[in-house]
DNA sequence: GCGCATACTGTAATCGATAACAGTGAGGTT
DNA sequence: AACCTCACTGTTATCGATTACAGTATGCGC
């Protein structure tokens, strides 16, 4: 690879004047420096660029799980309009792992000008340390509400540096309350997600809620804390169709747990919607393809990534001293009922 | 951030015995610097590493679609091997658009030591314009046939920088076919991906192949030539559908179209499997909840992407001078029959 | 006490680009 | 002719680390 230096001589110029060629300022010997370039196949080191600037030119997106079909679509989003300011993206896969996320974090933070996370849980040491540091972040799908090093109790938000992109969990837990309850349902059972992250304990808090506003009753048997995973999922419904006095209805609070839950229905033979009925957290491709359809709460994935990327770019792109001042975004979601759900058996069908 | 000359005059030293210090060297002053380092919590710069040593520790992955839960789990196989040796992940997403993939390599190249791609054609320019500056590369589930600058005739994998991990693609088609024929089907359609594409070709080429060693008749109403999309699959399969013989099976080269083939199946309700029997190629997680269950032709994809990023570090972290022998893999298929598939209606319901 | 090997340390050049600063020359004004 | 402005150009320090090279100190043997 050819350097500035070599451009230079071969042009008969100094380095300063290709440099200046390169930003784009009017130059006496544009042509030759022109056909210099061409020559050689030069183009400007962005590691030497970087080091003089301290921008690098990309931003660091970190997901707990990129095979879960809402967090690819949202890497789709941001990668896309990432893109389109000139910005790469680098990648990381916490796992769900608080561990793996804070190395990522560690190891990313030098390379980037600005992240993009899902944090794995609410209280995030070292995702809060990076905020504190400065850099630009958003949070997206779920947040940080304190950080460790912070005494005077604000939370994160409070900070200059962050954005974050979040759905309405609350709302949509509500809906699928709501959707069964006028089907019937009484016997409502959750399956949620990790209570110490942001849509776990939103959904979770929306379903006790909104069941609470209809009246209907609630047991510690109905709500099974699981791990948005699809063999969580599998297990907690095993639990749920074992008790004693099995629900007619089941809220799942993601989509990979409804993939379990849906297989273990389907492994036990046990009618759905006939004799429970399933209602999931965020829609998929197929879920109309399911057996049955899967009713769920919708949300707009690719957008929600394109927003958190557009909240950081701006502020990657302002000009310095200029005061940003952070969004918190909830996106709004809505019901897609499809024929995982239907009025409750009445001979409660076994 | 702390550089190393505020180490070294804390530390009272110079600054390349700081460096010395961190290069894992015996140092007298092991103590003082140590102390430096951590009140200043400082850390190397890695773009001036970067830029003395001309190595980034990044290698780059390009694939045609990350919302594809094959190329997902082909990126988490990648993401947690390189990892593992210190390596980051630039990703790009080329939506399937040779132009984009282009441009992509061109702003990732600066920025990795290696490449992993899925290119989106077989003759394709920049990838091999890439592979051609000596950059080591991994070709994942595609591989390119041809350099355009090459007029030796030779192909890429002649060069020594280029390894290949595929799938046994004519074999997975081949045991497509010979499922249904020994269901009795004889009116085996195809939707085929892009013939241009490595897997899109070979599948194809795969399918036809057996087609006529079993004898079984072909015409071309029968094989439509689509895109390896949802909603490619979904027109092609309405052709099909539409025709006035209609096939009484179909094999659909990829997922996505693969759902999209359901999907239309589905609206039009046509009965799967009692009117057309489906195969899809690659796995899906909620395949055995589809309605039918799908039969499909299996891989193992997060191991494909481990395999390429284990084939590219071993290449990255060789000594220099070490000669390394470009590895071209094909890793094996197996059909898992579901119930999308059985035995073809003699009366040919419609 | 001298010579010498060993073990560590500091100075300074280097990677490649950018930008402050100080020219240089052409053209216009008086 | 003297002077000024304007537009461009070159020199050089800088970003932060690495490393070749030269240098210093220590211990050991004689």
């Amino acid at each position: 690879m050819a350097n500035i230096q070599q451009v230079a001589r071969l042009a008969g110029v100094s380095t300063a004047t290709v440099s200046r060629f390169f930003a784009g300022q009017t130059v006496r010997s544009h042509e030759a420096i022109a056909r210099a370039v061409s020559l050689l196949g030069y183009s400007p080191s962005l590691v030497a660029r970087s080091l003089k600037s301290g921008r690098h030119h990309a931003i660091g997106v970190i997901v707990p799980d990129i095979t879960n079909p809402f967090f690819a679509s949202l890497v789709k989003g941001i990668e896309s309009e990432a893109r389109g300011s000139g910005f790469e993206l680098i990648l990381g896969n916490s796992d769900e792992d608080a561990s793996i996320e804070a190395s990522l974090v560690a190891a990313i933070s030098q390379r980037v000008d600005g992240l993009i996370i899902a944090p794995v849980v609410e209280d995030d040491a070292a995702v809060a340390a990076f905020i504190a540091a400065g850099t630009p972040a958003v949070l997206v799908d779920r947040e940080i509400v304190s950080g460790t090093t912070d005494a005077g109790g604000r939370n994160a938000h409070a900070r200059r540096n962050v954005d974050c992109v979040l759905v309405d969990n609350a709302a949509g837990a509500a809906l699928a309350v709501e959707h069964l309850s006028s089907l019937g349902h009484t016997a409502i059972a959750v399956i949620s997600g990790p209570l110490d992250s942001t849509p776990g304990r939103a959904r979770h808090a929306g379903f006790l809620d909104e069941m609470a506003r209809l009246g209907l009753p609630m047991s510690d048997d109905l709500v099974r804390v699981s791990d948005f995973r699809e063999a969580g999922g599998y297990t907690a419904m095993a639990e749920l169709v074992d008790l004693p006095e099995r629900p007619t209805a089941v809220f799942v609070a993601n989509n990979l747990m409804a993939i379990g839950a849906l297989r273990l229905l389907n492994d036990r033979q046990i009618p759905v919607p006939g004799s429970v009925s399933v209602v999931g957290f965020d829609d998929l491709s197929f879920a109309p393809l399911l057996n049955p359809p899967l009713t769920v709460i919708r949300r707009l994935d690719v957008l929600q990534g394109a927003t958190a990327a557009r909240l950081l770019l701006r502020r990657l792109l302002a000009k310095p001293g200029e005061d940003i001042v952070p969004e918190r975004l909830s996106l709004p979601v809505e019901l897609v009922i499809r024929g995982s759900t239907s009025r409750p058996n009445p001979e409660g069908t076994r």
